[in-house]
DNA sequence: CGCCCTTTGAAGTGT
DNA sequence: ACACTTCAAAGGGCG
């Protein structure tokens, strides 16, 4: 959401958060698409601390043009996805590779895990989460060939980093896939919201799967599961990742029942893949679901084998634990950008050497902005699937329930993050997205990509959250901004949710603003209020400016209202430090 | 061994 | 309504 506004992320966020978008570099990276991770690495090492970011307004253009098309409607949204469906499903039929011109990463987004993203004990080693990953297609499973990954640019290195897996002869081939086993997975009662029956699409009526029904999208057996590719499955993990896995038993239909609507359906399908659907061997865990999502605290332990062979052993609950272990630890559900990173994540490891996840995270980032509001709709628009899957699952589970559960992290350092503390503590966050020129570098700069906010309507859709379309009036003028604004923000003391968005950025954004703003005169704006645009109402009668074009109008109107209220921005100063 | 770091986003709590 | 906090993933770093 930071970024665009009335994109996707709009609906999920409130306005503000766009408003807090560090401005990273998107446009360095536009700019440089090709510039290897390395050159990301290098400067987010090296500037850790200071990165300057070039303002070519190249990407605004490129922005501008896209965000047209975030401006259609929800359903349009929608009816492509439906078309990437089509896609993907001829494609694979016609065995050939899905490259994915829009979306490359999809087709193994979820699969990241082979440890259910749920649990927190992922067993499988990095190097296997990244092979099966990419190419876990290639997985003993015969049919799954057709879907070789559509990531396929992916380069051969990152498959060569993983080892073959191997099953166990007794094991069926995705059976690696499934991260849940049932050792991760506490017994209880499946949720009473699920029933095994599945609502026809259509009509709405549930009515309980017939064999011939799922398939060819649901293979019922093993054996057909590599063979037939699910039509989402380019969108989501490859048969067989599941952001929540199934048990080894699986169930007899991964979230039976969950009222499912075509999108659900096709989700849990997906997510749920084949061999979830497949009936039972053995082992199933009958007792409920076994979400990735749920995890037991005693779990965190060996990765190990479990993960490779979790259906075999269907271990009867374990002996009854505490009250406490009892109760399974269900993950949140993925937002769009850890979606993203897991999809990333080995891609970026794999073309830098780097390792750190801190600095990988950060590439990570800065790459996230950098996408198209179609690409990052796509992520938000999975996030909102999860969370819809998630509270299907669980319905009464809340993120409150979470918490205390990990350490108490770092947050001391806000309420001291008094500037000078802070530009100690947390020099990193100033230091290197705080840019100086950059910040202020233009408004206009920023336009381009601001302009297309006004759409909102897109916004639906790429914001899985939905508030939406509400917002997203409100939130244009913020939206407008995208990370240049995020800037803009610094210097205007907004105060606000520009800095709650994040905790990292919001210390950083939070001490810049008040760095700025008890060194300059500034203009407070609640952000996402009504003041915000009645100041850019003042400013542009101020300027007694008149716009035709809504372009024109945004482009002026940030130009007047970066000079009235930002001084620094004309002289490229950065308060901050 | 276990927290920190780092990212964004969602959802919680607090004021 | 807004501000702030926590957690989600990941894995090297560090005490």
């Amino acid at each position: 959401m930071p970024q665009l506004n009335g994109g996707g992320g709009d609906d999920l966020g409130a306005n503000d958060e766009m408003i807090s978008f560090k401005d990273e570099g998107e446009q360095e990276e536009k700019i440089s698409e090709n510039v290897s991770a390395e050159r990301d690495l290098d400067d987010v090492k090296s500037s850790l601390v200071n990165e300057s970011e070039n303002n070519s307004s190249s990407s605004d253009s490129e922005q501008a043009e896209r965000r047209p098309l975030l401006t259609r409607a929800d359903t349009e949204s929608y009816e492509k996805t439906r078309d990437y469906f089509h896609e993907a499903l001829r494609r694979q039929q016609d065995g050939g590779f899905f490259k994915s011109p829009h979306y490359p990463g999809y087709p193994f987004l979820m699969i990241p895990d082979l440890t259910n993203p749920y649990l927190s004990n992922g067993s499988l080693s990095p190097s296997a989460r990244t092979y099966l990953q990419m190419k876990w297609p290639l997985l003993d499973v015969p049919g799954s060939a057709g879907l070789k990954d559509s990531r396929s640019p992916t380069p051969g290195h990152l498959s060569n980093k993983v080892p073959v897996v191997q099953h166990a002869p007794h094991v069926h081939p995705l059976t690696p896939l499934i991260t849940y086993s049932n050792e991760h997975f506490s017994p209880g009662t499946p949720p009473s919201h699920l029933s095994p029956e599945i609502l026809d699409p259509k009509t709405g009526i549930p009515r309980t799967p017939h064999p011939s029904e799922l398939s060819p999208y649901y293979p019922l057996s093993p054996g057909a599961v590599g063979s037939i590719a699910h039509p989402l499955s380019w969108f989501m993990p490859q048969q067989g990742q599941h952001m929540y896995s199934i048990p080894p038993g699986g169930f007899r239909h991964p979230y039976p029942a969950l009222a499912m609507n075509a999108s659900m359906s096709s989700l849990v399908s997906s997510r749920f893949s084949p061999h979830m659907v497949t009936p039972p061997p053995h082992s199933l865990h009958q007792t409920g679901i076994p979400h990735p999502a749920i995890v037991s605290p005693a779990i965190k332990q060996e990765p190990g084998g479990e993960h490779i062979s979790p259906s075999m052993h269907a271990k009867s609950p374990v002996p009854p634990k505490k009250e406490e272990d009892k109760k399974p630890h269900i993950k949140k559900p993925l937002n769009a950008f850890m979606l993203y990173m897991k999809e990333m994540r080995a891609k970026v490891v794999a073309e830098c050497t780097l390792k750190e996840s801190a600095a990988i995270n950060q590439i990570l980032g800065r790459r996230w902005h950098s996408l198209s509001r179609e690409e990052q709709a796509k992520y938000y628009e999975l996030a909102r699937k999860e969370r819809q899957l998630h509270s299907q699952l669980y319905p009464g589970w809340s993120a409150r329930d979470n918490y205390g559960k990990r350490k108490k992290r770092k947050r001391e350092n806000k309420p001291d993050s008094k500037p000078e503390d802070f530009s100690i503590r947390s020099k990193k966050q100033c230091v290197q997205y705080l840019p100086s020129e950059k910040m202020c570098d233009s408004p206009a700069s920023s336009h381009g990509s601001m302009l297309d906010s006004p759409a909102t309507p897109s916004a639906a859709l790429a914001s899985p959250a939905a508030p939406a379309a509400t917002h997203s009036e409100q939130a244009q003028p913020l939206s407008l901004t995208t990370k240049p604004e995020g800037r803009m923000h610094h210097h205007f003391s907004l105060a606000g949710k520009a800095s709650g968005s994040t905790s990292s950025s919001s210390s950083s954004s939070s001490s810049s603003s008040s760095a700025s703003s008890s060194s300059q005169p500034t203009i407070s704006i609640p952000i996402g209020t009504s003041a915000l645009r009645w100041a850019i109402f003042t400013a542009v009668r101020a300027t007694k400016m008149e716009f035709s074009d809504p372009r024109a109008t945004l482009s002026q109107f940030l130009s007047v209202f970066s000079i009235i209220t930002c001084p620094c921005i004309n002289t490229g100063k950065n308060e901050e430090l």
